[in-house]
DNA sequence: CGATTATAGGAAGATATCTGCCTGATGCCA
DNA sequence: TGGCATCAGGCAGATATCTTCCTATAATCG
């Protein structure tokens, strides 16, 4: 399946919509796992059960842009007893794809066209 | 279901006697994980696809005495892109406690004693 | 020898990330 | 508008450790 040039897939729109929740609550980061947990309790997007397409759509946006990661501090996730998280966070670029998914979502009938830019 | 004090239990005596192997191969640290797909090749043991049985029994040992643990270096699990690995040692408590399973292998007459300290 | 107690076994799930493979969908071009 | 190429989706598995809960087993005591 190809994109138009400089669109954004309902997967990702739900991971910026995600990310934009969470910043509101106070959070600039987030991981793999807790987008797939939340999605799962709103019942958004599919399933995710199976994390590919999850991951799989992580990696696009970094590589877009949209995106920045770095791994968190390894003794943090030993303390805590699990398998140590990959942190998400925004960037500029991705914000903006952010409020241009919201603005669009207001009005249907525009196209869209924000988001990714041609490969 | 109890052990005589000083006993060694099956899953533990094949634990050292994997760690005894790996040291004789040369690797003198294993970890967990790879203790289950060794005895899952030589079909030894229970199936241990319920990991449960041999982390707790690697716990049991390292508080018995018997091995010692490290965390290995972060880094390195995330070059080779997977979760950290625990890395186990026996220790000379360890080693002579695996000496006595050999011996008592070849005498099966006898009943075993070696290991454990009673609590 | 039987009852009781204490501990191990076993299954399942949790946590977290990533990849391979195959199928399906979308964009572009003629 | 249809066909082709490219890329995303989805599933399943892999890697690695640990915990909960319930059952079963073994040791101890009377």
């Amino acid at each position: 399946m190809r994109r138009k040039p400089g669109a954004l897939l309902p997967i990702e729109e739900a991971i910026l919509a995600a990310g934009l929740d969470l910043r509101r609550g106070g959070s600039s980061e987030f991981h793999g796992f807790s987008i797939a947990k939340r999605m799962q309790d709103i019942g958004e997007a599919q399933r995710l059960t199976a994390h590919g397409t999850l991951y799989k759509a992580l990696g696009r946006m970094e590589a877009a842009g949209l995106l920045q990661s770095r791994w968190e501090e390894p003794d943090l996730a030993l303390a805590e007893g699990r398998p140590r998280r990959r942190l998400y966070r925004m960037t500029g670029t991705g914000e903006r794809a952010a409020s241009t998914i919201r603005t669009e979502s207001e009005r249907p009938i525009l196209g869209r066209q924000a988001g990714l830019a041609p490969s």
